[in-house]
RNA sequence: GGAAGCAUAGCUCAGCUGGUUCAGAGCAUCUGCCUUACAAGCAGAGGGUCCGCGGUUCGAACCCGUGUGCUUCCA
């Protein structure tokens, strides 16, 4: 088989995930081995693959294949969120251009174009998961909305209501007017706004021509105002007990009232109360038990009750009733003000505190074992940094506002009879049934029921998705569910450890009685080059698709990986992608190289010469094949990638390939051959759960191999026991080949000039072992041992052993660059000793360090001696 | 306003329980090379006040305090 100059990764990618996904491999039935399951986290529907995806995605395909290797039955669960508003928002966007309004349609007439469009736009990035090679058991694919899902939903509602924990109130709330929605505290992204500050005089109800003067940023909400709030002890108003004011414009007669709620400082100390738009002067209107004046329609626009600007735009208002006050001389001053504006995480919309009937879901009782199984490590967190994070949450928890005035979800399963009473079910018969039981008279007489027009917030369906992917509900118990749950590791970005991770915690307790997964691996944010977080507005966020396509589904993964350091943010740069693909194009022409000698075999080669470096070779892969199992513990997946990306660079192409190479024209033995592509074999799997792609395709080029002979599935061999002795032998000679490179180097010896080798060494063995290799890869015609000075030779000394180099060609050698260079390595072991002996003479030294402390620093000493000996001897010798 | 994290080479980061003169890696840079796979490469090299200050210790990049700067989370 002819190979293509470089790794053609485009076909490669194709074929292999064909393969690997039509040999089942990434099927997984319950059986008697042990069980790694992940599920998902579940893209938006309304979703494309990000940075954010390839990085996230990419560790999870990652601690799959190499649990899988490992022997692990492995399960890694897709699916999509219905994502409530997002979608609701792409929706009526795409309705809207076809110049269809939603308020013209019924509910279900909007819910069937919702399905539509789900159907058309939401596997899309399930196929492109395809692309970044991700082993998805894709049998399981899950939707939060199916119907058994659907179901779940419904039913954990009724649980929490009966147990008391869900109640229907009016509070105050986050809205969004363009969403029209009620959101949870949490979908609000406060923002530092440039903002003025505006200082609004009210004239107070007295026989003078007197005025009291507030700060506000929202002045229209002027016409909500039922009060004016001063601080108890503030002398500047002590005089206003039981005054009253009125409200610029509309003349609202409002009295003045006193809490040590107010900060003096903050403007003029005075504060105008509105108690409907304003989460503190909500508070104090109920302690103080003032009118509440709602201002604002559901979409942002001025109410009735607002009296002025009916039915305009809050912000539009602002202005107008600004150059109103100003006209009527309310307007004292305005000054520039920077404060924290709450924008919602979906339409980014400006948030309004609306009062509002909602439903709400009590946590504290939930949030319990959610604590204690995070702060005792029954779940453990990694980075351990967000244990913090997560407690003080938790600790702190609120409330959770459950309710959505949207249509795309799951209807909240309440039924209202024409009396307000309210029957909670799981269907609408079941709550017609109990209808009827309750009122049988009312119900008989008038039989119909009203449903609840909102629906639930998207992640009170996504917190039972470990369980449910499962089919929890519908068949609690099953032998999947036994097998699969609790999951093994969650990977996710912190940004969502309350939306999501806190509550599946709290959710796997409350309904499962157990933890939804072992462990949480936070992922970092992928930002640019420049720190900045990629993001579509910014435009900063490369086009993911045409990546894998230019450079390579394994250069994605190599880029995202290298540069992210576990629990790090990491900067993503382009030439990342290139060091992926010039890692690609290196194996590739490794294999090229190795294949090259497939033909070279021959029986009767000598290979004493080179058994050494296959010992060597052998022996790193061990060793790292030994660290990596430590990384992969501690999710360091980044290192773990650097140490692979080095063996394979360095120590096997740099080194080793050089090492056992043939001289032109000569055979390899089948010894060395065979243990070559082993060596490269071993290396492959070790790499394949980061580059999949690459690695199978020259596996399987590396050999002819029988059907279900694949990377993907090939068992990791146990790491055997280091030989230490031969790794420092490989260190040494790579140090001397080094050392006598760059001396050929720095005296202009070109390449191809021969040189004669002349060695003063105790250590004869570790030459002999390595004489063939060492002779090689410096050019030397021959070497030899020496027990005195070479005159005329350059000079050098490695460790304690002292080199000749005698150059056959007239080289120019530079006695006084040799003389400088050994006097420099003189130099410093001199002070380096110096350091030693201070240690080693301080008596509180000796008497508080370990005794292998105290031995290395008297070897180090030793050394040290020697060393300088060798190098003195050298010097001397120059003259 | 409250809390957490970070600060090491030009850049991105390692540096685990303080102990080699400990200051490391990759990328970038410089020098020399079209050498039997690879110029998307090979062989070498240079590069640092471990953020400032103070302390603990025989010994500090590492522990403690403090200042500065950056990031994030919460309100």
């Amino acid at each position: 088989m002819e190979l293509a100059k470089n790794f053609q990764h485009r076909e490669a990618e194709q074929h292999w995930y064909e393969h690997w996904n039509n040999s089942g491999y990434f099927k997984s039935v319950p059986d008697e081995r042990p069980a790694y399951t992940i599920v998902i986290p579940p893209p938006n529907v309304t979703g494309v693959l990000h940075m954010g995806h390839a990085l996230n995605d990419t560790v999870q395909d990652i601690l799959l294949r190499r649990a899988k290797m490992l022997g692990y039955n492995t399960c890694w669960v897709p699916g999509t969120d219905h994502a409530s508003i997002a979608t609701e928002a792409k929706v009526v966007g795409m309705l809207r251009e076809k110049g269809i309004d939603k308020k013209n349609l019924s509910r279900d007439e909007f819910l069937k174009y919702a399905w539509e469009w789900k159907e058309k736009y939401g596997g899309i990035i399930l196929q492109q998961l395809k692309k970044l090679g991700c082993a998805l058991d894709w049998d399981r694919t899950a939707f939060t909305m199916d119907e058994n899902y659907y179901a779940a939903v419904i039913r954990v509602f009724n649980e929490l209501y009966e147990k008391g924990y869900i109640y229907r109130g009016v509070k105050m709330i986050n809205w969004d007017p363009k969403a029209k929605t009620a959101l949870s505290d949490e979908e609000v992204i406060f923002k530092p706004t440039n903002s003025k500050l505006y200082y609004v005089r009210y004239k107070l109800d007295t026989e003078k021509e007197e005025y009291i003067t507030i700060a506000t940023v929202r002045p229209e909400t002027i016409l909500g105002d039922t009060a004016i709030c001063v601080h108890p002890n503030d002398e500047r108003y002590a005089h206003l007990k039981g005054a009253y004011a009125f409200v610029p414009l509309i003349n609202r007669r409002i009295p003045i009232i006193f809490d040590d709620y107010i900060d003096m400082e903050f403007g003029t100390g005075a504060l105008k109360v509105t108690p409907a738009h304003d989460i503190n002067d909500y508070n104090l209107g109920l302690k103080h038990k003032l009118p509440v004046v709602d201002t604002l329609n559901e979409d942002g626009t001025m109410s009735a009750a607002a009296q002025l600007y009916v039915g305009e735009d809050r912000f539009k208002v602002r202005k107008k009733i600004t150059e109103a006050l100003r006209e009527s001389g309310n307007l004292v001053k305005e000054e520039e003000y920077n404060n924290q504006v709450g924008y919602s995480e979906r339409t980014n919309e400006v948030i309004e505190p609306r009062l509002s009937m909602q439903w709400w879901c009590n946590m504290q009782e939930m949030a319990k074992p959610a604590l204690s199984a995070v702060m005792d490590d029954a779940i453990e967190f990694h980075p351990a940094k967000f244990k913090n994070l997560y407690r003080h949450w938790m600790e702190n928890i609120k409330d959770w506002c459950i309710s959505r005035q949207l249509w795309w979800g799951q209807r909240i399963p309440a039924w209202y009879d024409s009396e307000g009473g309210m029957y909670i079910a799981h269907n609408a018969d079941e709550a017609h049934e109990k209808y009827n039981k309750e009122k049988p008279a009312l119900a008989a007489k008038e039989p119909e029921l009203r449903q609840d027009e909102d629906v639930l917030d998207t992640w009170f369906s996504s917190w039972l998705w470990p369980m449910e992917v499962f089919d929890w509900n519908k068949n609690p118990g099953n032998p999947e569910l036994k097998y699969y749950y609790p999951t093994n590791t969650l990977v996710t970005a912190p940004e969502i450890i309350f939306f999501w991770v806190a509550r599946m915690i709290m959710a796997g307790y409350e309904f499962m009685g157990e933890k939804p997964f072992d462990k949480v691996y936070f992922t970092g944010i992928v930002r640019d080059k420049q720190g900045r977080k990629m993001s579509k507005s910014l435009g900063n966020s490369p086009d993911l698709l045409q990546l894998i396509d230019d450079f390579g589904a394994d250069a994605v993964r190599f880029s995202v990986m290298i540069s992210s350091p576990a629990g790090n943010d990491l900067l993503w740069d382009e030439s990342q992608m290139e060091q992926g693909r010039n890692f690609s194009n290196k194996m590739w022409n490794a294999l090229k190289l190795v294949k090259s000698w497939r033909g070279r075999v021959a029986d009767d080669v000598e290979d004493s010469n080179v058994r050494f470096a296959i010992d060597w070779m052998e022996q790193r892969l061990n060793v790292v094949s030994g660290e990596l199992t430590e990384l992969m513990k501690d999710f360091r997946l980044s290192e773990g990638l650097k140490t692979i990306y080095s063996l394979i660079w360095n120590d096997f192409c740099s080194w080793y390939l050089e090492w056992v190479k043939p001289a032109m024209d000569a055979h390899m033995s089948p010894y060395v051959y065979e243990r070559t592509v082993a060596i490269y074999e071993g290396l492959l799997q070790l790499l394949h759960p980061y580059m999949p792609f690459i690695t199978e395709e020259i596996y399987h080029a590396l050999r002819e191999r029988r059907p279900g002979n694949d990377l993907i599935v090939k068992p990791l061999e146990p790491v055997e026991a280091v030989n230490r002795e031969v790794l420092k032998y490989g260190d040494m000679l790579q140090e001397l080949i080094t050392a006598i490179r760059d001396t050929r180097n720095k005296n202009q010896l070109k390449p191809k000039d021969s040189i004669d080798l002349w060695i003063d060494t105790k250590h004869r063995a570790f030459y002999e072992v390595t004489r063939a290799i060492l002779i090689r890869q410096v050019n030397a015609e021959h070497m030899g041992f020496t027990d005195e000075a070479k005159k005329g030779a350059i000079s050098i000394v490695v460790q304690t052993d002292k080199l000749y180099i005698e150059a056959q060609a007239a080289a120019k050698i530079d006695k006084g660059a040799q003389r400088e260079a050994l006097q420099k390595d003189l130099d410093y072991l001199k002070g380096f000793l110096v350091s030693v002996d201070k240690k080693l003479g301080n008596e509180k030294f000796v008497a508080n360090a370990k005794p292998d402390v105290i031995a290395n620093e008297q070897k180090k000493k030793d050394d040290a001696l020697a060393k300088m000996k060798a190098i003195e001897e050298s010097l001397a010798l120059l003259g």
